[in-house]
RNA sequence: GCCCGGGUGGCGGAAUUGGUAGACGCAUUGGACUUAAAAUCCAAUGGGCUGUAAAGUCCGUGCCGGUUCGAGUCCGGCCCCGGGCACCA
């Protein structure tokens, strides 16, 4: 053993071992119970970046105790190899993106074989690669035949100096917040800065809808399992509401419409309506004007409405608008004549694009109607309360009894919902309805760099899906990427123009691409038979792995990848292909990396490259420095400082070894006898299975951070001992090999290179996970506290299994106690039995 | 506005079920080693008060109140910070 720590030579040495040797290269198993842990898996931007670092650390934690455990463990890393940035660098610097992307994946396999991390090799794949997307177009094709793929137009955020669509989060809301150069204003492309239109094109859905049911039902069978907030946040994200549909007949027919379908949560306030609002983009808002007085002012209106981007629309601040249609509709109730509005506010996507407005108890109708002086009609009472119009500065929208409601009147709004909703469904003119914020996937990308989607436009025989024998519908390499004038597959004339399988005919194909959350909502099932010919996945060994037990990432996937997963498994399993209602068992989800506070980014230049700190301290210490700064759910400030403690800790571990090597090394295998050893030493051998039993639990828990403080404290306690004879020596040696393989998950390649040192030839990998001695940790005499009215007055060290009359006895005969009781009146005694004794005064 | 997190020394954080608040690490200060420095090792380190000292004592986990023999932990009300959603009828 070499006198100082030396992490650049004794790492490259364990990793050439472990990659020769393919250690973690895993098969499947029927006699051993599997695991499966995976992290998500990185875009490959060019870079091993802090968050990756943490996140792998995590994973790789994880699967070393996992399979010190005896557990067979699968621990893949593969890329999400397609996306956009590979195609600005192609638009900017001239290389193609395949080229880029496998440079990039080239580069950074090598910086996490230097981070040593316990990946099966052998399964690594990349989603770009047709051998893989090959499934997912046939997914696709099956998913075209059951309607769960379909192509509809909508309305989204168009770039119009970008020529491109844009995300919602593309759009810039608010100046500073996105803006590199702030400045920037609400409704504009966050690249060129112009001025986002609203426009509406054809593109491919997932239709997720369908399953938004069964999403939310399994939230809460996931509960115990994935953490609270990324649950909520799907929940609210599928926003189920459950109300009644309703139809207001109309004064006079519209293009044969003869009634507005509205869709309420608070069918009880339908007493209350005094007018109705149509969503700009609704097909009636136009033709309800038509041939009126106000037809110029109402399609004047709704063109510069439907020109506001969707994020300007919803953007803080922004002034209700609307105008009257002249036109009217019945309040079904009631019979009253109720005037129809089109208004800015109301949303097309959602309910049924019309809306019956309660000024009384809608604060958005009350807004409305205070800036159009509509009248404000109140039909529900809190109880006791007297509300009126006059005297309202907001709508209430709480519980009540139902007022001026006819029939229902004096009903509980909660009763009266029901009943309401009863009463129309019996008269035809309503029903219950449940109705979900959650939209159906929108996949289609005008990009080159995604999988194709397979799908031909034939003149005779329509749209048709590409047959299984033509798949895949691979991307044609030879291209020009310009960033202008749209889809770039569309201008590839050879991939573009093809033949109909059904008639032989000339055909065109679907220049979109897949979303690349499409290729992540599977890629975990892949790894499982990523050599699979005949399908996504091999029944038999997907059924042998599957579901990944423990998922392991950042929360910014709270909602969009997981749902997405969550969905696509569900449509695999309907379709037959694998077997799991949900993929990932339990979910964990790890802080951002900080510096300074904010998250490390180019444009703040407060990034810390993992190369520079790998080079500087080693991988050992750049992971224990990540497991130990924070919790792992919680953000983490990278510290200069903090590393260098990692750094020092590892290198006391070494150089305290080292110095006891002579003593410990004649004692292998020589267990200490226990009814010999007595005072500190048998304190350490206490403290030695305390650590094995603490770490263990933290692992347990995912608590790395206190798990990696107990064998720091061990290390402090083993340094200060001093063994006194030969008897006392074998505690050292177990206490250094308790200490090592305890560190083994966390520090791998010092660990195994101690290991070996301390005569083992075994590698750790596979030797089973240290155990504790119950009887030494049990029997080890515990601190009593003693107090007095609740405060600590003394503290006496007890068996664990003193009785409660001895422990009441010794906190009387306890001098400090008794100069606090003497004179005073005992009223009550409490014995906490391994803990304390109160006694009051 | 609504929904989640969170608020503990100079800093990151610990306290697993209501039972010694501040483990472990960082930083700082003092000492040892050294010609010197670095590295390393040892010691101190929440605040106030009493005491030469040993020690004692009071206060202290964002704020106010409550439950309890006992509250960082439970309950009620508020303040601040971070995140998510946000005209979803």
């Amino acid at each position: 053993m070499k006198e100082t720590y030396n992490p650049q030579e004794i790492e490259r040495k364990r990793q050439k071992i472990w990659n020769e040797n393919r250690v973690y290269e895993v098969k499947e198993d029927p006699d051993r119970r599997r695991c499966y842990v995976l992290e998500m898996f990185p875009y490959p931007s060019g870079r091993i970046h802090m968050g990756h670092v943490r996140n792998y650390s995590i994973g790789d934690v994880l699967s070393r105790y996992k399979r010190a455990l005896g557990l067979n463990v699968l621990h893949p890393i593969g890329w999400d190899a397609f996306g956009l940035p590979a195609e600005n660098a192609a638009i900017e610097h001239g290389v193609h993106p395949a080229k880029w992307t496998y440079e990039n994946i080239a580069q950074m396999r090598e910086q996490l074989l230097r981070l040593g991390f316990s990946y099966d090799w052998k399964r690594e794949f990349a989603t770009c690669d047709p051998n893989y997307y090959k499934w997912e177009q046939m997914v696709f094709t099956r998913m075209f035949d059951l309607g769960l793929a379909y192509k509809r137009s909508s309305i989204v955020n168009w770039c119009p100096s970008c020529e491109t669509v844009l995300a919602n989060e593309q759009v810039v809301v608010s100046g500073a917040q996105f803006a590199p150069e702030g400045n920037k204003e609400i409704g504009r492309c966050w690249r060129c800065n112009s001025q986002v239109e609203q426009r509406e094109m054809e593109g491919w859905f997932f239709k997720i809808t369908s399953y938004a049911e069964e999403l939310l039902d399994w939230c809460e069978r996931l509960k115990d399992s994935w953490p609270d907030r990324v649950l909520t946040m799907q929940k609210h994200w599928i926003g189920k509401s459950t109300g009644a549909e309703i139809e207001f007949p109309l004064e006079e027919p519209i293009d044969g419409e003869r009634s507005l379908r509205i869709f309420t949560t608070r069918p009880d306030t339908v007493f209350g309506v005094t007018f109705m609002c149509i969503a700009p983009e609704h097909p009636l808002s136009e033709s309800i004007v038509i041939g009126r007085d106000r037809e110029k002012e109402v399609i004047e209106f709704i063109k510069r409405a439907r020109k506001q981007s969707g994020v300007e629309r919803i953007a803080e601040g922004v002034k209700k608008e609307g105008v009257f249609t002249g036109a009217y509709c019945l309040n079904p109730f009631s019979g009253e004549r109720i005037p129809i509005y089109i208004a800015n506010f109301v949303l097309m996507e959602y309910g049924t694009g019309v809306i019956m407005s309660v000024p009384a108890h809608d604060q958005r109708d009350f807004e409305f109607a205070k800036e159009y002086g509509l009248p404000v009609r109140v039909v529900i009472q809190p109880d006791g309360g007297n509300l009126s119009p006059e005297g309202m500065k907001s709508a209430y929208e709480d519980e009540g009894i139902m007022v001026n409601s006819g029939y229902f009147s004096g009903l509980n709004s909660e009763v009266g919902k029901k009943n309401v909703t009863d009463y129309a469904e019996a008269k035809g003119f309503g029903r219950s309805q449940v109705n979900y914020k959650l939209r159906d996937w929108g996949i289609s990308r005008q990009r080159y760099w995604g999988a194709p989607i397979p799908i031909i436009y034939c003149d005779r025989c329509g749209t048709l899906a590409v047959p299984d024998e033509d798949l895949p519908v691979e991307l044609p390499i030879d291209v020009e990427l310009t960033g202008e004038g749209g889809s770039p597959l569309s201008k590839i004339d050879s991939f573009l123009n093809t033949r109909c399988h059904k008639c032989g005919g000339d055909a065109k194909r679907e220049t979109d691409t897949m979303d690349t959350f499409v290729e992540s909502s599977w890629y975990f099932l892949r790894y499982t038979s990523p050599d699979y010919q005949g399908g996504m996945v091999d029944k038999e060994r997907g059924e042998y792995w599957l579901p990944v037990d423990q998922y392991i990432g950042g929360i910014e996937h709270a909602i969009l990848h997981l749902l997405y997963a969550r969905f696509y498994t569900k449509v695999l399993r309907d379709l037959g292909m694998c077997d799991l209602d949900e993929p990932f068992l339990n979910l964990l989800t790890q802080g951002m990396v900080l510096k300074d506070g904010a998250k490390m980014s180019k444009s703040l230049g407060n990034t810390v490259d993992p190369d520079d700190m790998i080079a500087k301290y080693g991988a050992d210490t750049v992971r224990i420095f990540m497991l130990f700064a924070s919790p792992v759910e919680r953000d983490l400030d990278w510290s200069n400082e903090g590393i260098e403690g990692a750094y020092r800790f590892l290198n006391r571990v070494w150089r305290f070894i080292n110095e006891r090597l002579h003593i410990i090394q004649d004692f292998k295998g020589v267990k200490p006898d226990i009814a010999q050893i007595s005072g500190s030493a048998k304190e350490l051998l206490i403290k030695v299975h305390k650590t094995i039993k603490k770490v263990t639990d933290d692992l347990e828990r995912f608590q790395f951070n206190t798990g990696i403080a107990a064998i720091m404290e061990l290390l402090n306690a083993v340094s200060r001992f001093q063994p006194n004879g030969k008897d006392e020596i074998p505690v050292v040696r177990e206490a250094i090999e308790a200490m090592v393989r305890l560190l083994y998950p966390f520090a791998p390649h010092i660990s195994e290179e101690i290991w070996e040192t301390l005569g083992y030839k075994e590698t750790l990998i596979d030797k089973a996970w240290v155990k504790w001695d119950r009887g030494l940790v049990g029997s080890a005499s515990i601190i009593i506290v003693l107090q007095v009215n609740g405060k600590v007055r003394s503290q006496v060290l007890m068996d664990p299994d003193t009785s409660e009359e001895e422990m009441k006895n010794a906190a009387f005969s306890d001098e400090k106690v008794k100069s606090h009781i003497s004179g005073k009146e005992i009223k009550k005694v409490i014995v906490v039995p391994k803990k304390l004794v109160n006694i009051v005064v």
